[in-house]
DNA sequence: TGATGAGGTGAGACCGGTCTCAATCTTGAG
DNA sequence: CTCAAGATTGAGACCGGTCTCACCTCATCA
């Protein structure tokens, strides 16, 4: 119906030309700005342009260009904040030069990534910003780079050789998580996420290039610091829905020998462990002690205010974006931003009441 | 550098059509499945095409038929999650017939908006989704729709006629907070938005089509059903920076006769003034109420756990989807999503210490 | 048996820009 | 005053699809 069809048609440049009383040509190099033209010439078919509302065409031109102003970004959950301000970022960095984003979700699914991908290029974007879903099944990322095009890794890097990766750099934040918490005393600390991993982890398991993968060995590591072991079973993953997270905090929490610590992978986990703790009315940090990963400002809010490890996330977009522009052949200042999370102490971590000690530590 | 060039050029209908031993025309049909091709052209072309990795060229298409499979989203703040949902609800709505949102933020800046909406109309998108900064300045929009875009206005309206708009619907739930404000007690009730107003707050000031207007109207009119009225000086607007927050709460809690309640026009507002609330040693509920607009979870994880009014958001994106893709002659379900805003009373809501109650009510 | 029409096909125009190329027009140097 | 370099200009090809139109081949019907 409001189909603008013929009746309100779009000024083209030969309309532009016409009514300026030179060539298509001709009318073409004024708006655009390039070859050679009089003053004469260039003065006419500007006042004849915004005469007739001229538009520029911004699909002709890129497809007689063959350089799109567009670029693709793909994440798993834009409602997350996290992926909402990695998203603001990218797009604050990426106009400057004059591209716009096209967004897609894909709800961390893999074949929605995939098509995602599929789609995009189709589109004719430029380049492409992903935080891929997979570290594994990567297929159609690497044939999207082996045709050709620009393609940028965030948050989530994979096995794939050869791709550009933005990530924060996540192992002395995750060894004092698990410094601090060991130092509290803590030897059964949880650790909940909601990455998709087939079966229960073990020690040594291959977590792909995530985040997760540098948080989990941060932690190892510190136990092995202190000669002892992290009991894997204590590890859960999985936990994307509400219903698999209150699972996993169920097997954490209601154990006989419950855990004295949880450590939250993202916001998200952390609202739903918290809700998790408060329902069980533990009170932290006296009866359990936590840390999330994601410094967001209602960490600070809750009662206690929460120990997290913050990362530069809106950062790790704008680098990521950089990373896409310098591939683009754009001249894009050298200086890369540091990406490094730090861990925020605050008062969610306690020394864990007094139970029967395990085996550990005489 | 990694231009793909004439090294990987994609393949082409034609390259397609010569590899199957068709017509240029005959190949296109097979490919885009319109027209009458035979079974026998069918596969050889199908066979031909992925043969040689053929992908279709959507911004040929595009231009060819002048349909366009994007629509373009215009927001203040991606990074806000109220527009997070939203936007997610759209997104989710729109992937269905087959589009895909192109985002651009504005940071609330009307000059911001105002060229992200030319530059997604030479981008040609089939249509624009808009949280518009104004009500008033608005040319841009008008401009846009009477050159025969389909344009569709959410969250807040803008005063020219003849918009589509999908908002929620606030007025009961205002009305309610106020009512459960009056009846708690308080008198001297403090409301600070970030919406941008030029001057200070006046009775029957115009606010626009925002929300804003109707969560201070639904206050106004309970004061008014209490006999009483409510001071215009305690609506703070403006507060879109921390210092312009932190001056808001300034005024309201550190004068002589401070605000004993607090109503946050969004959650961001929300987690400054429960900062600023900190800061001053005050409790909640017991030396200050406080309601919230928009329904986060950690709105329930603080201490106390607020008083909200929660808010349709998602489906308001989803709404506002349909809505366009109605304007672009889609066949949409015809039932709507009811969106309405409804007040979900936790604990930040209590009596107000008794103090030299100022003239009011006796 | 010839007219009718549906199905299948290819040639080529078109969308709205960019860009190459050759023609024309200015210059300034010699 | 002559000539070549450089500026300005227009014609028209091109990008990769869609779509119209003319034409061809059969099967169907009277």
């Amino acid at each position: 119906m409001t189909k603008r069809d013929q009746s309100v048609r779009e000024a083209t440049v030969a309309d532009v030309a016409r009514a300026a009383g030179v060539s298509k040509a001709q009318a073409a190099r004024a708006l655009g700005g390039y070859g050679a033209v009089s003053e004469q010439v260039l003065s006419v078919v500007i006042a004849a342009a915004d005469q007739l509302g001229y538009r520029p065409n911004q699909l002709a031109k890129s497809m007689t260009t063959g350089r799109s102003n567009s670029i693709g970004v793909v994440v798993g959950d834009i409602e997350n904040a996290h992926f909402g301000l990695a998203l603001r970022g990218i797009s604050d960095e990426v106009r400057r030069e004059g591209y716009t984003v096209v967004l897609v979700n894909t709800d961390e699914d893999l074949e929605a990534e995939a098509s995602a991908v599929q789609e995009l290029l189709q589109q004719r974007v430029a380049g492409l910003v992903v935080a891929p879903c997979s570290s594994n099944e990567t297929t159609h990322l690497e044939s999207a780079q082996a045709r050709g095009h620009a393609v940028v890794l965030f948050d989530r890097g994979i096995h794939a050789l050869d791709f550009d990766t933005v990530r924060v750099e996540f192992a002395d934040a995750a060894l004092e998580v698990g410094r601090v918490l060991l130092d509290a005393g803590h030897r059964r600390i949880g650790y909940v996420s909601s990455q998709r991993v087939g079966g229960s982890y073990e020690r040594g398991m291959d977590l792909g290039l995530s985040p997760v993968a540098d948080r989990v060995a941060g932690i190892e590591r510190a136990f092995a610091e202190a000669g002892d072991r992290w009991d894997p079973s204590l590890v859960r993953f999985n936990a994307a829905s509400d219903e698999a997270l209150a699972a996993a905090c169920a097997e954490l929490l209601d154990r006989p020998e419950p855990v004295t610590a949880v450590v939250c992978s993202d916001s998200l986990i952390a609202l739903g462990v918290l809700g998790q703790i408060k329902r069980r009315g533990l009170r932290i940090p006296e009866d359990i002690s936590v840390v999330a990963y994601d410094d967001f400002p209602w960490t600070e809010l809750v009662e206690p205010p929460l120990t997290v490890v913050a990362q530069p996330v809106y950062d790790m977009g704008r680098e990521a974006a950089r990373a896409l522009l310098r591939k683009l052949g754009h001249r894009v200042p050298a200086e890369r931003l540091p990406l490094r999370a730090h861990i925020v102490e605050r008062s969610s971590v306690g020394t864990p009441r007094a139970q029967p000690q395990p085996s550990p530590v005489r």
